[in-house]
RNA sequence: GCCCGGGUGGCGAAAUCGGCAGACGCACAGGACUUAAAAUCCUGAGGUGUGUAAGCACCGUGUGGGUUCAAGUCCCACCCCGGGCACCA
């Protein structure tokens, strides 16, 4: 027996479903929404790998069941195609970028249609058009012309930004408060790249054998920071895999405590610090400032001036990852000066040592090192003295030159004439110290967020330019709306200026010109955006991607994400745990700026969240052209079809599962759907004359309703693979019957139609229908075909299986007792015993204690 | 080091609330069809022991303990694998 012939039938649908716009998207507000996003992908010139179906398929099984429940579905498709590669890719072949984009492009959208997925290609989106870009760029324009209200708690315009009295420079006090601006800042700067890369992209690089190196630069900056408190508490709002919250959470990294001030000796300066444990304060025996510490040169003194130099450069050439990185051992320098300890009046050593970082608090410490493990290892290091301020709540003795205690306890010696945290637990002493130093003046309680600006510039040319036009007499002005999109020129070499500066910069007719506005001369900024800019918004775009009035209409936004803020935004997304952070965070920062002008209608821009698992090699292993373990997904579909290649990804396992691939597995779900197929066909493609009006027998009824009920519910729970083993058992059932009753085989064709859409069209073509499987309803299920009269029932003597009946479904546990005394097998375990316990469960099982 | 997730047959896995461990599939074995093979259909199968056999007994969800009539599932301790963070005071 043959199989059945997918190459014609995926064709055939395939070509149907385009002619016929199947899957176009109206925004028909009658019906309920469901808007069902993948992340988009960037399209590489690889083609797809084997992992892309993997969620494209999951989130096409739940847009078609979706549709089929009566949805009005979105489920839309694009290229977040600006980047890197494509520019490398250019520098070597010198074929364009935006060619390079466009093949690769075609590539991907053919492999994708070859899969079947039912997307609106009416709404295809592409980051790196300048229909699109141009919003890119007016959100990056909403930025700039903004600030942070504190007390509002929200972005508003910067014109309403308050200017203090006596403000001499205006244009100056905007910059340092817009969410866009520019800075001179450490970055990690690659030569033989010519460009700076962000902190995540420096392991790529260093791996494959660049040297990266600190250097400060003019960048610009996004002031996410500001957003930092409401990126944390608004994750209450969505449904994520609570281990991406997680890590969400601890990226922004929220710790509150207090800034204590320390006079520093025969100097009107004091260094403040931050420390999430002011109750320690007495046992505070020096301090530590960062290298870069502005303070540093005050304090050093004569004899140390050399020493302390010296570290400092050494410092300064150390990347972050040397740093904190591999070498644990601690360093620093004594400085010479003396500092306060304002609680307890002791003189102590300022210190700068690298452990502590100064982009962090406020870049300077108390060392405590009785109750902290790094001050401790310090302070042993350099013979610093230790003291016990906290005792064990238990407690116990212990020796502090051992090692630290961290946690929570009772403080002990800790008072001075104003001030007795001795006898208070952790808690009770954080609160009086706070309320000391805020008495004195000399501290607060503050909160700390380890989340840092986020650095938006790129020195590339492949990316969107950065609307700001900056004049000879150093003045800038950023474009106004009506002046985008800022198109990115032509050019033909596309390497960095090497300057630091973007190809950009070498195109003498874009870079300098005479502003028209102003009629100044001028320069064109010349950085762009990093990749992630176009990931912020697209999924807005999609609502309404063909709007050249607003980046999405006000309606459409209220109906795709939906008006409740605390809720909605799109209803499932999917996509690799990789983004778990970034690109979650940068999007969710986006759409709070959106959302505080009222442009989008709700807190988060996600409201479901899944990630899909890695699929690995055969060998168990990450595949990878060097292993030569990668499957192809063109050579899949070429040799077992598209439908089969979707369901067996479904089957593989869980779908958030980890799994490696299997060739010989395939062959399992291509057996299936040869099965499903001549259930009901002929070898020659028609309908089988076995398929006929007849009812079913009970045991097929109920099979079929266990079919339909389970399938709905999998599906919504994303548990794919049970499902598939759920048909699989169906179609086991069927083809053991004669006749195949017709109602039962549409019925199976509908709950099939969302995982293998292309051998359901034509299964349900050749059961008579004329209109595609796609645009009908998901079948009911019949919840009384579900109950079954007698059911077998589990009896146990001594919580041992001694044997089984069967008994009505209804049975009383005194009925159930009967039956299972009844049974010669309980009876041979029970002979001449005392049953001193009967456990009955209704439905379950019977288990005599006998002894 | 810290924070998550996970360890179930030869393999991928399944198992609402604690109630028949291993559904479904792969690989395997036997049978039917065939001159033969492939394909297909049917049947079998966690392991060990025992029996000519139907069967019977014991063991079994990473390890060790515990709770319970009953534990893959709950509790405690530990081991291993995957992911994330990593001097954030």
């Amino acid at each position: 027996m043959s199989s059945y012939p997918f190459h014609d039938v995926e064709k055939y649908w395939q070509s149907y479903w385009a002619e016929r716009n199947t899957f176009a998207t109206p925004n028909d507000t009658s019906k309920p929404k469901y808007y069902v996003l993948d992340m988009f992908p960037y399209p590489s010139g690889a083609g797809l790998h084997i992992g892309h179906p993997e969620g494209y398929t999951a989130t096409d099984i739940i847009a078609r069941y979706k549709r089929m429940k009566g949805f009005n579905v979105l489920h839309p498709m694009g290229w977040d195609a600006f980047g890197l590669p494509t520019e490398r890719y250019s520098m070597t072949t010198g074929i364009h970028p935006s060619v390079a984009t466009a093949n690769n492009v075609a590539t991907f959208k053919r492999q994708l249609s070859m899969l079947g997925f039912g997307y609106d290609w009416n709404r295809e989106i592409n980051t790196t058009l300048p229909e699109y870009y141009k919003w890119t760029q007016w959100m990056f324009l909403l930025l700039y012309n903004s600030w942070y209200d504190e007390s509002l708690r929200k972005a508003r315009p910067i014109e309403e930004l308050q200017i203090p009295e006596g403000t001499d420079d205006v244009e100056k006090f905007r910059d340092e408060h817009r969410l866009a601006y520019i800075a001179m800042i450490p970055v990690n700067w690659c030569e033989e790249l010519g460009t700076v890369l962000a902190n995540e992209e420096v392991d790529e690089w260093t791996g494959k054998g660049y040297t990266v190196e600190r250097r400060p630069m003019r960048q610009w900056m996004l002031r996410i920071t500001k957003y930092a408190d409401r990126l944390l508490d608004d994750l209450q709002f969505v449904d994520w895999v609570q281990s991406t919250k997680e890590m969400q959470e601890h990226w922004i990294g929220k710790s509150e405590g207090a800034e204590i001030e320390f006079p520093i000796l025969g100097t009107e300066d004091t260094v403040r610090v931050f420390t999430t444990r002011p109750d320690t304060v007495f046992g505070a025996t020096y301090l530590v400032l960062a290298p870069e510490h502005p303070f540093v040169t005050d304090i050093v003194t004569e004899e140390q001036q050399e020493a302390v130099k010296e570290y400092q450069h050494a410092a300064v050439l150390k990347s972050d990852l040397e740093r904190t990185g591999l070498a644990k051992e601690k360093t620093g320098v004594f400085t010479g000066g003396f500092a306060l300890n304002p609680a307890s009046g002791e003189m102590i050593q300022v210190w700068i040592a690298d452990y502590v970082l100064a982009h962090y608090g406020t870049g300077a410490i108390m060392a405590v090192p009785g109750h902290d493990e790094r001050d401790h290892e310090f302070a042993t290091q350099f013979g610093l003295p230790i003291i016990q301020v906290v005792a064990p709540p238990d407690g116990s003795v212990l020796d502090i030159n051992e090692s630290a205690f961290t946690e929570n306890g009772i403080s002990m010696d800790s008072q001075n004439a104003e001030l007795k945290l001795t006898g208070l637990t952790t808690s009770e002493a954080k609160k009086e110290i706070t309320q000391w130093l805020e008495r004195k003046g000399i501290g607060k309680k503050t909160i700390q967020f380890k989340l840092r600006d986020w650095l938006f510039s790129r020195q590339r040319y492949w990316g969107e330019p950065i609307p700001i036009i900056f004049f000879e007499d150093g003045t800038k002005r950023a474009l106004t709306p009506d002046e985008l999109p800022l198109m990115l020129p032509d050019v033909a070499d596309f390497k960095p200026a090497g300057t630091g500066e973007s190809a950009l910069a070498t195109v003498e007719s874009w870079v300098n010109f005479i502003d028209p506005k102003t009629g100044k001369r001028a320069r064109y900024e010349t950085n762009t955006m990093p990749q992630w800019a176009g990931s912020c918004w697209y999924y807005l775009r999609f609502a309404d991607p063909h709007n050249n009035e607003r980046f999405v209409g006000n309606d459409i936004e209220k109906y795709w994400m939906g008006t409740e803020p605390n809720s909605g935004g799109v209803d499932l997304y999917v996509g690799g745990a990789e983004h778990a952070v970034l690109h979650l965070l940068y999007a969710r920062f986006w759409h709070k700026v959106l959302f505080d002008y009222g442009y989008v209608s709700t807190k988060e821009p996600f409201q479901k969240l899944f990630h899909q698992g890695l699929i690995l090699g055969e060998d168990g292993e990450k595949m990878s052209k060097s292993r030569g373990n990668v499957v192809n997904p063109d050579d899949i579909v070429a040799e077992h079809g598209a439908d089969a290649l979707r369901l067996f990804e479904m089957f593989l396992g869980p779908l958030e599962a980890t799994k490696p691939w299997s060739s010989k597995g395939i062959d399992g779900v291509v057996r299936f759907l040869n099965r499903s197929w001549r259930l009901m066909m002929t070898e020659d493609r028609t309908l089988s004359p076995n398929v006929q009006d007849i009812p079913l027998t009970d045991e097929q009824n109920r099979m079929l309703n266990a079919t339909i009920k389970k399938i709905g519910e999998d599906i919504e729970q994303l548990s794919f693979n049970t499902a598939i083993a759920q048909m699989m058992m169906f179609v086991n059932e069927f083809t053991s019957a004669e006749i195949k009753p017709r109602s039962a085989m549409e019925k199976y064709v509908l709950c099939l139609a969302s995982f293998a859409p292309h051998i359901a069209e034509e299964l349900w073509k050749a059961l008579g229908h004329t209109s595609s499987v796609a645009l009908e309803s998901f079948p009911s299920f019949d919840e009384r075909a579900l109950v079954q009269d007698t059911i077998e029932i589990v009896l146990q003597v001594n919580s041992k299986i001694r044997g089984k009946a069967n008994a009505p479904a209804e049975a009383t546990q005194d009925e159930l007792e009967q039956i299972a005394l009844a049974n010669a097998d309980v009876q041979k375990h029970i002979e001449g015993k005392d049953i001193k316990k009967k456990i009955i469960v209704p439905g379950k099982l019977v288990n005599f204690i006998v002894g």
